[in-house]
DNA sequence: ATTATGTTTGTAATTTTATTTCAATATTAA
DNA sequence: TTAATATTGAAATAAAATTACAAACATAAT
């Protein structure tokens, strides 16, 4: 664990000196890497002993220790400073494209798994695993991602149909019962035609799984199971860059979710396509 | 930079003593940190200043400066290990098939990054600037790739036809000619009717990009500029997992490097597509 | 209020550790 | 071979951490 945590999480039994100590260290954290004991000390308006009973309180064997420790903490943080990147420029360079695109995308999907809710999650797995028909409902770079959804579910015999356009969408949804399962997938969770699918749906029994960015809105109201992707979106203003690839990370987790479950039979189904699609090849 | 990285740097012009400490050092890493200087050098069987001396030469204040570099060292060594990751097994819980699966998906980022030759991008991102025509060719996962390059397009104005059938990819590329780009994606870069296609488009004098695994292939071959992803594939044997983010993120490339070439017509479009979009919102 | 008890804290002594000085030794060039 | 230079470690020194201990403080019981 981090130093800086352990000090938080013993902080209420601390002595008023102890407490002291642990206020200019939690506020300079990284500074105090460079200090001795007697000059952290000194800072603190206490005296070395302090420190080093202070250390020991942590855990660490001594004020040494607790420096390499803090050294430590410093150095998952810069890294961590890795994920300030910026928004590309009119004036980057190809290669400065390529960082902060791949940075953007790589953030999207550790920022999203921190806020996608893993009993949710299991929720739609479960319920998708049990449907007799899955909808998929989307418009956009959104109902790439919902294509891409059936594509995968085809290839595992379990069947899901996908509308792109609001006319098929409601005709469809219309049709579902109980025992059935709508995916709503919009970014801002407001499109139009995707809640009124979606709202269809659920008036006519079916499960209702919304993916969403984090946050309030109309689908995550509507839908029985939420998934939320982060919500990040920096560069020109484009939209549908890092997004997509949250959503696309969320699609995968529910297919290989699913696919788990009946694992024997849904490898030999994945090895027959495979074998098709390769008599297609050079 | 890393202490480790430093002492490989300026080990040759290092004295023999100095060379017996880096050995150790580079061999024990982590168990360095908890050394003094006087048993470090009963270890290495030198003298204590000698290695304050070598400290010295790395740029370091003294001893105690260099462990802790060394202690940095060791952290993000730690944090690097995260990357280790196994592919889903039928036990796993849902918790670990986001782990898993959402670590996958950054390392095919991260991979891609390192085998993406940044000319071949800049080479790429200037025909498409400038070409008249763009075709883009593939089927299944990787067509709905493409589908997302010919959305992005569309949005900055940049009209791009994309075919997921291969008669219509025949007889479009059929009418290309020089000053035409022709964007070829497949993953094993075998497919026949991406090929057959890309091979129309460049006997009739287009300039063709291919978007294939790393590594030789048909496709790659014929191709006038190659764009790679890396080829990692772990789970399931599915396929088009990892795949698809690492080609989608090339997508994000290139399009934002063809974004920026005329960043003030396109941030019109844009905000003009967000408006209208808008409408249809709740 | 006062005393006994235990806790907290800092001073001073001690120990450990790092660092510097310097002379012995090894290496290199003339 | 010899002079100049570089390398190295023993001993001395300086700096740092740690310990021992007693004063100061807080708390509870009388």
């Amino acid at each position: 664990m981090s130093c800086i945590l352990k000090i938080r999480e013993i902080y209420s039994e601390l002595t008023p000196t102890e407490q002291k100590i642990a206020d200019y260290i939690m506020e300079e954290e990284v500074e105090v890497t460079s200090l001795s004991a007697a000059e952290l000390a000194e800072q603190v308006k206490t005296s070395p002993p302090s420190i080093v009973r202070f250390a020991r309180k942590l855990g660490y064997g001594g004020f040494q220790e607790m420096k390499l420790a803090l050294a430590k903490d410093a150095a998952l943080q810069d890294k961590q400073q890795d994920k300030v990147y910026e928004a590309v420029t009119i004036h980057d360079s190809t290669k400065e494209i390529i960082y902060k695109i791949s940075k953007e995308n790589s953030n999207a999907i550790d920022e999203t798994v921190s806020v996608l809710d893993e009993v949710e999650v299991a929720k739609a797995i479960e319920v998708m695993t049990k449907a007799n028909n899955i909808n998929i409902f989307g418009v956009g770079a959104s109902g790439l991602v919902g294509l891409d959804l059936q594509y995968k579910l085809m290839r595992i015999n379990k069947r899901a149909s996908m509308y792109m356009d609001s006319h098929t969408q409601l005709s469809s949804a219309i049709h579902l019962g109980k025992g059935d399962v709508a995916v709503g997938i919009s970014h801002s969770g407001r499109t139009l035609e995707i809640f009124k699918a979606m709202e269809t749906a659920k008036n006519r029994g079916a499960t209702t799984i919304s993916i969403t960015k984090y946050g309030k809105n109309p689908l995550m109201d509507l839908a029985d199971i939420n998934l939320f992707t982060a919500s990040v979106e920096k560069n020109l203003r484009t939209g549908a860059i890092a997004s997509r690839i949250a959503q696309l990370t969320i699609i995968d987790i529910l297919f290989i979710g699913i696919a788990r479950k009946n694992f024997n039979e849904i490898s030999k189904y994945i090895q027959t396509t495979r074998e098709i699609v390769e008599d297609f090849k050079l």
